[in-house]
DNA sequence: GCCGTTTTCGGCCCGACTGTTTTCAGTCG
């Protein structure tokens, strides 16, 4: 079992253990360790082998925790959930996606209506039951009938790129009307999270009742969930919630730290709060109520909540509690993180040539737009008939014309480069005397998806070992909510990489992400360097990097690890092989 | 179920909103 069957399935097991009214700080436990888990950058399975005893040292996991983990790892299954799954039918556990309903509740229809799946509970409300159980009325059965339809619709997660533009919509929305302080997404938005359940935005207003007004009339809004004086959540064309939270000014800082979280990160932060006697809460830190009054000694600003718990601040994406708090109390945070401005060029792009809907020119124009110093033009070859890939002599003929065009652009450095198939047996869809003629040259798979683990780790390892090879292309070929990542053994790809000097690269198209966070986590630790790309098929696309430099990001990532940040003549010396 | 410069017991983050209540439980983030 791999890191995400395990977090998922503790995840299920608190679930469980919270429907039968379990101490909920063991569920907490579980809960924790579950996030913890998802959050490493290594496998446990590895973590384990190589030495039983390290798998306790791992934050939230103890001696059961350990055993259990031990079972899973070395059984691939966990008796302890076989038998509290088996306790509740199929389907019931994902009664708990169903928004408004929470362990009790559920609990409550199954022990008084025998309700085991969504099905049953839609009958159940349509039938007019529910209304009829203690504690829940009319509103309740028709928010729940409705929360069956929304989840019938879609699954209810958004890709970051989405929901970040659905967002600005809503801020630009909220502060052309005036009256709004400060405003800004908060939440995993913030953090850089590829996909998103909902979108957080938080603001200060003069007047927030006019604020709020304003918001719930956010023109595309199908549903206004909740409205209270401070707080309103929209639905907004029937799919993607948006939480608007209103503060003063005063705790503007506070409040922003609250609401981006994660939710890890608060529970650390309070805690040391706690210890220093002061209490942290949305509205600011505060000397401790057991003094009597509460007084409050910062919350402005987010440094200065950071700064009064005595460490510098962090930097949203880095709060998932992967250590940044610790990192932070010892002043070791990482001081060259890579930043958004830091990208100098794009090493990954299509035009006409191929699959892309870009001139050359157009490519070029809109590259110096960026202030780009360099980019790389890589289309497809042959494999990828589709998309009009190219033959070794097309190929030969396309890196002409990419050359001559490039001389109309002085400021602008440009590689003729290519992204070609890495076929079934690991050799490339192109022979090395083209590939040679090449300024880079990008691998990548596009085909042979379902192949097992062994046979698709020898196949990209093989490609990396070709010379000319300087970057493997979304290298885990995962389509969020499509298509589920290529069977690879990780560690040898990132390994293989780092021998062959062969950048990974940080595909940011919304729907990639590929590497993720976690990847770039443990290729980092092996010594692979990467390259943020966005494998852009059109002039818009060429605007996504944010989400792959907030992946890198979040991965702890420094400017010397990501190449496409040096100046050009250090990316030569990067490419060199 | 985890954890420990107050350690092997006794803590474990906390406030807003909703719907159902008539003072609060449940849910959510």
């Amino acid at each position: 079992m791999d890191n995400k069957e395990i977090a998922s399935l503790f995840q299920d097991i608190a679930d469980i253990l919270e429907i039968k009214g379990e101490n909920v700080f063991k569920i907490r436990a579980y809960r924790r360790a579950s996030s913890n888990i998802a959050g490493l950058s290594r496998q446990l399975s590895d973590i384990y082998h190589e030495d039983p005893s390290e798998v306790s040292n791992i934050p939230g996991i103890g001696k059961d925790l350990a055993a259990k983990i031990a079972e899973m790892v070395t059984t691939g299954h966990l008796e302890f959930y076989s038998e509290l799954a088996g306790e509740f039918p199929r389907g019931f556990l994902d009664l708990l996606d169903v928004g408004g309903l929470g362990p009790k509740k559920l609990k409550k229809l199954r022990d008084v209506l025998g309700v085991e799946n969504i099905d049953e509970l839609e009958k159940a409300c349509r039938d007019g039951k529910v209304a009829g159980i203690e504690g829940m009325g009319e509103k309740t059965q028709s928010k729940l009938v409705q929360e069956i339809v929304r989840i019938r619709e879609n699954e209810g997660r958004f890709l970051a790129g989405t929901a970040g533009l659905l967002a600005d919509e809503v801020i630009s929305y909220l502060s052309e009307a005036g009256g709004i302080g400060k405003i800004e997404k908060a939440g995993s938005l913030r953090r850089g999270v590829e996909v998103v359940g909902d979108i957080d935005i938080l603001a200060w207003a003069g007047e927030p009742e006019k604020a709020i007004e304003r918001f719930v009339s956010f023109p595309g809004t199908s549903e206004v969930m909740a409205r209270g004086q401070t707080r309103a959540s929209i639905r907004v064309r029937g799919a993607c919630q948006v939480d608007f939270r209103i503060v003063d000014k005063q705790c503007y800082g506070a409040a922003l730290v609250y609401f981006t979280g994660s939710k890890q990160h608060n529970v650390k932060i309070r805690h040391i709060a706690k210890k220093k006697e002061l209490k942290l809460n949305e509205y600011g830190l505060f000397t401790a109520a057991a003094s009597g009054e509460e007084k409050p000694v910062a919350g402005k600003t987010e440094q200065e909540v950071y700064k009064k718990l005595g460490m510098s601040w962090i930097p949203p994406e880095l709060r998932e509690d992967r250590g940044e708090v610790e990192a932070a109390l010892r002043g070791e945070l990482p001081k060259d993180l890579i930043e958004y401005g830091d990208v100098r060029g794009d090493l990954h792009l299509h035009t006409v040539d191929t699959d892309g809907q870009m001139t050359l020119e157009q490519l070029m124009r809109k590259a110096v737009e960026k202030g780009y110093e360099y980019i790389a033009v890589t289309n497809h070859s042959k494999l990828v008939r589709i998309a009009g890939g190219m033959d070794g002599e097309e190929l030969l003929e396309h890196v002409d014309d990419i050359r001559k065009v490039a001389r109309k652009f002085r400021q602008l450095k440009v590689l003729a480069g290519v992204e070609v198939d890495i076929l079934k047996d690991g050799t490339l869809d192109l022979e090395d005397k083209f590939l040679k003629e090449l300024d880079i040259v990008v691998a990548a798979i596009h085909s042979n998806f379902s192949a097992d683990k062994e046979t698709q780790t020898k196949r990209v390892i093989r490609a990396m070992e070709n010379r000319y090879v300087n970057m493997l292309a979304h290298p885990s070929g995962r389509l969020i909510t499509k298509r589920n990542a290529l069977e690879l053994d990780m560690d040898r790809v990132f390994r293989a990489a780092a021998e062959n000097n062969v950048m990974l690269e940080i595909n940011t198209h919304g729907q990639r992400v590929d590497l993720n966070d976690a990847h770039c986590m443990r290729a980092k630790e092996m010594g692979a360097r990467f390259s943020i790309n966005t494998d852009a098929h059109d002039t818009a696309q060429m605007d996504g990097t944010g989400l792959g430099i907030a992946t890198a990001r979040r991965a702890w990532l420094r400017k010397k690890d990501v190449i496409n940040t040096y100046k050009f003549d250090e990316l030569k010396k990067a490419l060199k092989r």
